[in-house]
DNA sequence: GTATTTATGAACGCTCGCTATCTATACTGT
DNA sequence: ACAGTATAGATAGCGAGCGTTCATAAATAC
């Protein structure tokens, strides 16, 4: 850096771009460590020039040497092979919610290195800053990683999110979180970028890099609330702020939205307590059923899908009915956002195949391209895992310069 | 292009870069011509670097210099200005319909050179290619362009259009409509690339562009049959091809598309046909009504909203109706979406604010976030010039090098 | 043990952009 | 009318980076 060429595009800017050129290579390829010829090939630079980015990058420590492995015997000299050396910028993903706080520490080519959940019976907004400290200090324990090396970090936590401010807009059923400032907390700890974000939309951005970069993913959150989110080539969309919030969509021809409730129609009418409700109804009303022998007195959601899933017609006709309300309500967004794939997650998603079925043969009558519907593989690590990668994303936004010219407004 | 530096990053492209830069810089600025001295500072880049730029621009065509304008006095010698030689690479937009077909040229600075409609009672697919071709070369007679000057062309079609091949999929009321194959027929006329999308689709292009860059836009397109455009950050949507269908959005608890009809729910339900007969049986059943009066017995449309605004209560009614079942299917949208602006172009939009505000108040009880609900400035121009911004956006993109790294997969 | 294959390392020449200097032009003030 | 001044354009020298080429090292196959 001896001259300081600010913003445009010298030389040195050149040699920028070509070493990142070269990282983005190697990071392409993780966890497979690379030779150079192979980055020759893969960059389409010259020798030298990659021979020397990979010596820069050696030094920074963003890249780590491998020893001639046994494997790969072929003729000639042994290559050197370099890969991505992940805890060169470790990043933290935080997920939180009333119950439950969840903290991941993930190296740079998306390894997890730990991840710690702690549970418990609802803490006030004050006890929850403590559990928050505890839960990313063991976690960054178990991942051997010094909390100064954290490159950065992201916060999950229900509600609308303001992007810029990290502000919690819409207060999920946690008496005073919104007035508690998830970023600073976590800024105190960490040293580095925190960013704050919807919980349903970081489980969408994991869903979608697990899923393989382009296309429309559209991710359903589905439990005691419902959220979604939207991922379009990788990118988050967000809207204004408020994109995805599924659980406020209408079902019935009366309904009207009161702002002060913190729930929606669609959660009210299918959320899993609604669930559960329809499923007490019903179990009173038939008293003979499977359903009823299952669930007893503490009917829960999952007893509904269980008895479903053994052909109780009481159950499945329960299922049919929260599958079709919700199929109604999410058709009219299927046919606007006309996305790839469709993947239920939450803990309602347990449910398995039953919903996913009814769901899938009322979705057919009410859409016209007909998205890939399915469950969410991660389950209840979607969130942490999405904070983790946008993390990730972050990071790498920052270290490959993102050549001037798309970035000048 | 001395030596052949294929793919990757050299010397060579780091000029390229930097006549992008300036060449981006000037085309920002359109249509004020710019000193050297401008381009300097909103570059970043040295006098000399932007005087070669400059120079390899005006020769090929890209840039023409201004006398020193007499208005532009100030101390010293006078500035050279330039400004970008619209000519260099004009473009064609093309919106083809059963009834009419509108065909624009542009320059590169996006200003209009000639605007050509053609109308008529409904052609057979052969008719309308001969029509097709004649208003093209009107077109380029008034803009005084040859044909082998375009650089890029876009047609509009009704109908679901796949992105690659170029193929209509979903019929609109033209019989033969499918088989006639508008990209082959433009290219054969034009020897540029030649590109076909929905029209609803580039007319929310036009919108978009008209109300400036960011944020996410929903424009619906309302006339006999509704579509709509989704544009996010300047970026249009497409989903895996068919986004923006709202025509088949349900309405009734009990709808089902059904994929032989060619309308769907929606479109049947509030398409201005549906709009005119609600009109006609109100008229019927009140015969003392304004409306009754306003339309006679060729009831329209329009008459409803005329009678409407003069305040006639069973056409206001009519208007509630429609507004109320409009307002209930695209709510949902709004909320997963979230867009900052929901316009409303097509046909009906000449109904004014009488409709306008029926929808904006049934939304307002139906969604979070209330996005501004506009009527379209552009009229029926708005799927031209969509077609035409797209031509503009493709020659752009590839005159202006995006760097390697971000295009590489 | 030799030949072959593959990867590494160093030296040369090219192009490009930046800094600094010089020249050209027109307005302004006396 | 003439000199002063301020702004813009043209030119030369410097430094940095990339690409090409040649020589060298290491391991496998015959």
């Amino acid at each position: 850096m001896g001259k300081g060429t600010l913003g445009g595009g010298g030389t040195t800017m050149l040699r920028r771009i070509n070493v990142a050129s070269v990282l983005d290579a190697v990071r392409r390829s993780a966890p497979a460590p690379l030779r150079v010829a192979e980055l020759v090939e893969r960059t389409g630079l010259a020798r030298p020039t990659v021979a020397q980015a990979v010596d820069e990058l050696l030094d920074a420590g963003w890249l780590q040497q491998h020893g001639p492995d046994s494997a790969d015997r072929s003729l000639g000299r042994p290559a050197i092979r370099v890969s991505l050396r992940g805890r060169a910028a470790p990043v933290l993903g935080l997920d939180v919610g009333p119950h439950r706080v969840t903290v991941g520490v993930s190296d740079l080519a998306g390894r997890k290195l730990s991840l710690v959940r702690r549970s418990g019976p609802g803490w006030t907004a004050q006890e929850l800053l403590g559990v928050i400290s505890e839960v990313i200090n063991e976690a960054l324990a178990e991942a051997e990683v010094p909390a100064e090396d954290i490159a950065a970090a992201v916060a999950a936590s229900p509600g609308i999110v303001d992007e810029h401010t990290g502000r919690v807009q819409l207060v999920p059923s946690v008496p005073g979180w919104p007035a508690i400032d998830l970023i600073k907390h976590v800024r105190g700890m960490l040293d580095c970028p925190v960013m704050l974000d919807n919980d349903a939309n970081l489980a969408a951005l994991a869903i979608a890099a697990a899923r393989g970069g382009t296309g429309t993913l559209l991710a359903v959150q589905w439990g005691e609330r419902l959220g979604a989110g939207i991922v379009i080539d990788g990118r988050l969309h967000r809207g204004t702020g408020a994109a995805g919030e599924i659980g406020f969509i209408a079902t019935d021809a009366d309904d009207v939205i009161n702002p002060d409730d913190s729930r929606g129609p669609l959660e009210r009418a299918v959320g899993s307590e609604a669930i559960a409700a329809l499923g007490r109804q019903a179990a009173l009303d038939n008293p003979q059923s499977r359903l009823a022998e299952l669930g007893g007195d503490q009917l829960d959601t999952a007893d509904v899908f269980a008895a479903a899933a053994e052909r109780d017609p009481v159950a499945q006709a329960v299922v049919q009915r929260v599958a079709r309300t919700f199929a109604r309500a999410l058709a009219p967004s299927v046919l606007v956002l006309d996305p790839t794939a469709v993947v239920i997650g939450g803990g309602v998603a347990r449910a398995g195949a039953v919903l996913l079925d009814a769901i899938s043969d009322q979705l057919r009558l009410l859409t016209l391209n007909h998205p890939k519907l399915e469950l969410s593989a991660l389950a209840e690590d979607a969130v942490v895992t999405g904070a983790m990668r946008m993390a990730l994303d972050e990071v790498w936004q920052r270290k490959l310069p993102t050549p001037a010219m798309t970035a000048t407004t």
